[in-house]
DNA sequence: AGATTAAAACTACACTTGTAGATTTTAATT
DNA sequence: AATTAAAATCTACAAGTGTAGTTTTAATCT
């Protein structure tokens, strides 16, 4: 048993929360004090929002966190994929109505796509088509 | 100028409110009974939750309506294409820190794909290949 | 015109979210 | 041990959301 992220029972993550997890995911753990900094330059947030929002993901069971001095290290207890999973399946069912092909086509549509998602989109469907299910 | 749903400035559209609006894009126009019972097989939603739903989008400038007789008629004021296209970027944006391949890759990893998504999707491809920009 | 009743409007209320100031705690320093 | 300063906790508060009960309005039927 170990002590990665774990994917069961994902909370609800809000708008604000996702840029916070997205710094912890990138980083693994980190102080309040390093996400502050780490964030200043996308938000402007004063430290407390941050330290506020940390505050709600640790109650929420998105992070977990350890003492060390007189600080806290916080670290993601749940997986970044399996949030992004969830997510896009909400997101697909209420704004698609769970159906993928429109979806695939709205952001195929107007998102520039650069050479590269083409590319790796291709290299995808390659995939689906050799090792279907 | 015409009276169609108009693409400017996009309200906020909370998720039970989409599924208001998705009913409204499928039929046009309705009144508020309509939706109630459209919706009915699939949320368990009182009738003035409904109208409150309704109301915000109205409130919200989703929705315009005329009087008939004793109720309103109402009938989106925004583009279903529109919102979709907002909603997706917004999204994209917030999960995916704004990059499309991650989130292709993670709509295609694991949500079932059919057949025809696939050959849809190729045929996307197609298109954007050799139409790019 | 009065009664009936469907539809609309008003009110409610707890929970979440965005955003942050004020106060307390406590590790580190003198 | 007392002081200091950093970090954490507590408090706040308006707006938005999910969900719905209560009251009013007004179109239709007798």
């Amino acid at each position: 048993m170990s002590n990665e992220p774990s994917k069961a029972k994902l909370p609800a993550i809000s708008d604000s929360e996702w840029l916070i997890m997205s710094e912890f995911w990138r980083l693994g753990e980190a102080t309040a004090k390093g996400i502050m900094s780490a964030m200043e330059d996308h938000q402007s947030w004063q430290p407390t929002t941050v330290q506020t929002l940390i505050n709600r993901l640790v109650q929420k069971g998105a992070l977990g966190r350890r003492k060390e001095g007189r600080e806290f290290i916080y670290s993601p207890l749940v997986d970044q994929n399996h949030c992004s999973h969830a997510a896009s399946r909400s997101f697909m069912d209420r704004v698609f109505g769970g159906k993928l092909a429109p979806l695939l086509a709205t952001f195929m549509e107007r998102h520039e796509c650069s050479p590269e998602d083409i590319a790796e989109l291709k290299r995808l469907l390659e995939d689906k088509t050799n090792a279907p299910h």
